[in-house]
DNA sequence: ACGGATTGTGTGATTTTGTCACTGTACTTT
DNA sequence: AAAGTACAGTGACAAAATCACACAATCCGT
């Protein structure tokens, strides 16, 4: 099963284990834009990812985002299998950054075997708590940091992501990911560009001064 | 053992690993106030609460502060032993809101337990998830809510959990379980008194209109 | 009982961030 | 080439945070 590759414990499980995920586990390739899960609908369950690149985030009533993960080649969440952990009523949406492949195994499956596996649990507990380790850091960054600052940290993570200092991101797509507006990524990027740190265009921002850039992130 | 009773896997667990929490197990007397856990001494381990009345919250560097999950009677957090999860990194501290008693587990006992006990696996990913989902829902309190509607439901659940309409609070106090200023707080609260839905003296805010409180959290 | 310290509250001025209502401008499609 | 759409810019205003105080109530020691 080429899938087992990606799922860290898979040779912990018993043969009859890796049976039932192989009679289910499904293989989807999406195009960028797509949603591949809201709150709505079933669960996916848990996710692997095979190629490509995903966001999880959530949505206001009005419209509002702001992305809580990010998920890359060999990342595995648990963040679409929401229904399954007992109390978990958020609405996390996933949505296709890139073209992807991803692998999904039902929710309901990776539940029982949680529940019946030890190895399963020890994992499901180390994804849990690395999500809710995310989520902590999110929440010190959106509580004790200004914008510019924040802005600053994700253009860099974005530039090192992409191994380019010509990111092809518009400001609304910033704005989806930081959970602002997106007059105030405007504004800020023009600030940004006044001080010499990054050269606007339509649907690009070059970064011309990485230093600079660092130095108002750790002010 | 006491305690067995606020443990709720206490019955699923070996009698070799009873013994082994038993042995360990430390009971605590702390007046309001103080601070039981901070991030940089050793993790306290699992918390039991057998009466009173405990935060756990994030501080910034300069001092301000957010209240991340209130504990109660019988409550059981994790949020103490921060450690135990890996890559788990944040700054949690835990500080006694009333006079109270609990038991601490130490973190790398409870972790061997959990490391090779289904029962006990489970129950952490179950604590976990919640603590989790109570995280979630603050960040979208704190995303998509003003701070009128989070200060009116503050106000409320206050009272729900004082059983009284007479609030022994500070302004500073509120704040700081908000994330926000105290004069934040006290031109808002201002503002309900002008309104008729409380009414202000030193050290005290008493409720007088729950229904338009209620009225303006859910607008 | 008095004076000073401490704790809790009130308020104006300023800055930052979010919101609203637009305009303009560069690409795409037919 | 005209029309449509996606992206960016901007001024005016509102909400909330920050700064810098003033002041009032309570506590505490002598």
């Amino acid at each position: 099963m080429e899938f087992s590759e990606y799922l860290p414990i898979w040779d912990k499980l018993t043969r009859e284990q890796q049976e039932r995920i192989a009679g289910v586990v499904e293989h989807r390739k999406v195009k960028k834009g797509t949603v591949i899960h809201d709150s709505s609908a079933e669960c996916l369950g848990l996710v692997m990812v095979r190629s490509g690149q995903l966001r999880a985030y959530i949505l206001s009533e009005d419209g509002r985002e702001i992305t809580i993960s990010r998920l890359f080649e060999y990342d595995v969440t648990l963040l679409s299998a929401s229904c399954v952990m007992p109390d978990m009523q958020f609405n996390v949406m996933i949505e296709v950054e890139k073209d992807s492949e991803f692998w999904s195994i039902p929710a309901c499956l990776f539940k029982n075997l949680a529940d019946e596996s030890l190895a399963v649990s020890n994992y499901s507990r180390s994804l849990l708590s690395s999500n809710f380790s995310e989520l902590m850091w999110l929440m010190e960054q959106i509580m004790w940091k200004s914008m510019d600052k924040r802005l600053a940290a994700f253009l860099i993570e974005e530039a090192r992501l992409e191994e380019s200092d010509m990111l092809q991101i518009t400001h609304e797509k910033i704005a989806n990911h930081m959970g602002t507006a997106r007059e105030v990524v405007t504004r800020m990027l023009r600030y940004f560009q006044n001080e010499g740190m990054v050269k606007l265009t339509r649907g690009t921002i070059e970064i011309l001064d990485h230093k600079k850039l660092e130095r108002l992130h750790n002010t």
